[in-house]
DNA sequence: CCACCATCGAAACGTAACGTTTCGTTTCAG
DNA sequence: CTGAAACGAAACGTTACGTTTCGATGGTGG
């Protein structure tokens, strides 16, 4: 049975986090599924028994390192403040060189692996994405930010730091968070839900 | 000496067209140096000897064939027209099957490729960008859209297209382009010029 | 018009990482 | 205690890369 004490548990530990090291060691192109069996002293068969690849492997990592707590948008009732606080951790996960070289990794990988890529959209963009709207859909029954479609505030907020860490290499910062905020929320309603 | 007529010309044609043949055949991933060069009866050496990788082999056939008309502002005197033309011609873009895939192929393999990420960074961020951002300069000096950051506006209209692309697996359209545009438009004027 | 030399196409080669198979051993459950 | 499942280690075939070699081709100076 799955336990979480089991020679299987063990064996993911070591070999996420012996994945993780030499990401941060050599980068995350440098890092081969060869490197990681043998930094983690366990057999090629078994990367591969649980992970179809090196991509589902750091996409695991990813989350169990960098997960729900940077990209899911926190409650504390204050919606503006939460969304900005979303952005500011985003903004350090992207700045950071061993997190970011982690993400464009994950995120430029995905652009080649079909497996991966889908994985990724189910679970950042229809579970993280559906709590985030959510959230913003709570903070509206309060009175915040009334007449925005979540779906597009959302896609409005992060996609300029995505855009930012992928295509152009203008570096991300705070400032440049509150700008995109200060900005969009400054925007008027928009006209239908079409997005 | 270089001309236009010379075998070497002739071979730089065959081979951007073989590159593009293959990648609409097979898709961008499924295409190898070696079968460009078959296709294009040419040597791997003939590759090789002008560009350093696939990567920016296809970055030289994207711009061939889909360059500024895609990727620049226009200029016919109404800044918002243009704009939402702007936006219009990179939904197109990203909504036909090859040359999407292509695209994605290129953004994703320079994720991976330093000489790739440092040429396409050059390229569409300096140059393009550039020339964008004095075309919104242009505008805003007869009058229109005062107040934003031509910088700051080109990223809050363009990021949510190419973060569909790349991210979410949510489909681009005019209407999205649209919403997009009307949104940050009916935005009030950027705090300051941070961005 | 011709002879020369750079450049070409084609083929063969070495290398790196992949993903799989094999085999003897270890671990946990009944 | 016993057996089945999972393990680590090593070896293997495959694929695509990027380079080297070699004979042929084509544009150029005499």
């Amino acid at each position: 049975m799955e336990s979480t004490t089991g020679r299987t548990a063990r064996s993911r530990a070591k070999i996420l986090q012996a994945a993780l090291d030499l990401c941060a060691e050599r980068g995350y192109n440098a890092v081969t599924m060869e490197a990681i069996a043998t930094r983690a002293q366990v057999g090629k068969p078994t990367l591969y028994r649980w992970w179809s690849s090196k991509g589902t492997l750091f996409l695991d990592a990813l989350t169990e390192r960098f997960g729900d707590p940077y990209f899911q948008i926190g409650d504390t009732g204050d919606l503006v403040a939460d969304l900005r606080n979303w952005l500011y951790g985003i903004t350090e996960l992207f700045l950071d060189p061993v997190s970011s070289d982690l993400v464009v990794g994950v995120a430029g990988t995905a652009q080649h692996d079909p497996e991966l890529a889908a994985i990724l959209h189910r679970q950042i963009h229809l579970t993280l994405s559906g709590r985030n709207q959510e959230r913003i859909r709570a903070g509206q029954r309060n009175g915040q930010l009334i007449g925005f479609d979540p779906l597009l505030l959302e896609d409005l907020l992060v996609a300029p730091l995505w855009y930012r860490l992928l295509i152009t290499d203008r570096p991300v910062s705070r400032a440049y968070a509150d700008t995109v905020l200060n900005t969009v929320l400054g925007a008027a309603a928009s006209p239908s839900g079409d997005a």
